[in-house]
DNA sequence: ACACACGGGACATCCCGTTCGT
DNA sequence: ACGAACGGGATGTCCCGTGTGT
């Protein structure tokens, strides 16, 4: 663990650049020059902070993980309706992955392993997990139609989520939260609607 | 002749090998060794049919590229209702990405490319602005709410859609077009929803 | 396994240079660069014929374990008195160090990774069991004397063969038959003329 | 001055963890790091009392030197019977092998040094040279056999002497001077017995 | 036309030696 | 003076693309 000032802020400029060098060209692509180059360090320098590349990208979901556990646990906290825990648990979300460059890079770190191994993305899982369970809540409160599968519901929410995130991701960043914020309108709007008729 | 035929069966099975290699590890990650392997050749005969790395990354597009035209084009005819017709076409994609293990792999390849250049992915924006216009046609139509911008409705169903793919890539593909299709009620439903009250 | 006649040429020429590089330098300092440019290949091109260095050090491992085991096993053997099987094995062992690369150079990196492992060398402590063995035959033969414990006897022949091989290694192996064929008589001598007393 | 004292002491410490980590892994893998943690201290102390890596190696070397030099002057003297003396020398060297760490990676570095020049190592060779003229002195004394060559003697103390080090330091080195006492009561037997006949 | 061997180059790894700050 | 951070370089690994023989 570095013990002085300046390592850690070496350590996290170092995290920074892997996070953009990964973000952009995926773990095999990444090339530990180009992030030694980012903030004037030499690769040997790296080898202080990081012991392999695969440790940089350890960091990276560690960053993610302990960033993504405390939303999941505020959302699975019962101080507020499900609807607005649900709500903000998705543009928390979504400002997560447009504002933090670590909890983007990781993200993509995580499917790419997930589609290596052939496995799902464990990430993914518990956030549907979690939103399903919401969802089955806000249909309890009578806040949506409880005749509708929750299910599908879910994969709706989680799917067009993701998706904005990775059709924003090409696209910029900076609109992702607006855009999702627009997408949870419409969403919100017909489920909605769906329990009048 | 019978030699060509032969050829062209290779051909195929050379780009069916390369499909599932690319689409299991990405562009950088994937292995010309692996690929002839998977169907028996070795690498010298793979350069008797494509020159590279790259020009194999290249067929694929090339195929998907195909596909996707003729399925933007019947979209973008007059023969049917618009709501029919933008059914139509997301569940043929959702089909085309389940089954067309090569129309998978260039996607991938796409979605790489792009990120690594920072522009956004051709086949997403052509996607989004086809689904844009249809959303407004069946909005002039009747079938849903005018009052609603459309732009985010066609944000957010391209994003659901695409981002069923992705989540569905890892959780297996095999239920691909029964979850979109569930997905699809559900949005048909409350945008439908929402004109009638 | 390499399958052309070119290629096995290739392989034993890069396991000959491999031999000397690494009897010269130890496993750590051996230069795979060094032992392309021994027999005029690339660094790549000795990735067709090895997957790693590791591998070159075990394919000459068992060159030498080949060898030796041959010599055993004909130590072994009944055909002969005990005395000239003795005899025999350790003249073929100094010629087989003096005149194989291979097994010269396996014979240091056995050594080598004993040490680093805090183990005994297999093949010293296996010449060790079968040296052991003949000298009580040739004692109970009445060759040598009985009353000398056969331990020590055993312990002297393997310490002054390998001695005479790691002292004989530093200043030339040319002669070192020669040494250990005289070394031998000295030995013959002095333990015959035990049992004359 | 107290200042002076820990600082000899640390260099004695820093001396004695070099030891165990030559004589364990050879030179090209001795790790400096590993070194500085042995003893609890950082790379950076080790350059206050050492220049470089080949400077620690060149103290060991200096250490052994005058162990054996004295050792070797002993043997020269004319006090004792060469016999007595010839005697001393091997036993006075398996008890510094075994017991000196120091003088253990020594000998290592030195025969490695030798191999990788492809000069014969000058320690064992002035071994042999007084162990040679002490032979000579003892065939003269009377004690052995004149009539046996004096060289072929010598070569076999020496091997003897060095492969019983060599094989006794993967076995575990506790051992070694007993086994070198054992093997010298063979010698001495059989160079005696030669004589009566 | 295929199979194998080979050339070439890029990259991650690793560690020695130095330079800061404390 | 001690220790952490850093620079630099060498080397093993790996794989794409080309040749040579069958």
């Amino acid at each position: 663990l570095p013990k002085q000032a300046r390592a850690l802020r070496t350590y996290d400029r170092v995290l920074d650049a892997a996070a953009y060098e990964f973000a952009q060209y995926g773990y095999a692509s990444a090339n530990l020059q180009n992030i030694a180059d980012r903030i004037g360090l030499t690769k040997g320098a790296l080898y202080g902070h990081f012991s392999n590349k695969e440790d940089l990208a350890a960091a990276l979901a560690g960053h993610l993980e302990g960033a993504v556990q405390s939303l999941l646990e505020e959302a699975g906290s019962t101080g507020a309706p499900a609807l607005e825990r649900l709500r903000s648990l998705l543009l928390a979300l979504a400002v997560l992955f447009q504002s933090d460059a670590r909890a983007h890079a990781a993200l993509r770190l995580a499917i790419e392993a997930a589609q290596a191994a052939g496995t799902p993305v464990p990430l993914l899982d518990r956030v549907h997990a979690i939103v399903l369970s919401l969802v089955g809540e806000v249909q309890r409160e009578g806040s949506w139609d409880s005749s509708v599968a929750s299910r599908p519901v879910a994969d709706l929410i989680v799917a067009a989520f993701f998706g904005a995130y990775w059709a924003g991701s090409a696209a910029g960043r900076t609109e992702l939260s607006g855009r999702v914020g627009a997408m949870w309108n419409i969403l919100a709007l017909v489920l909605r609607g769906a329990v009048g008729r």
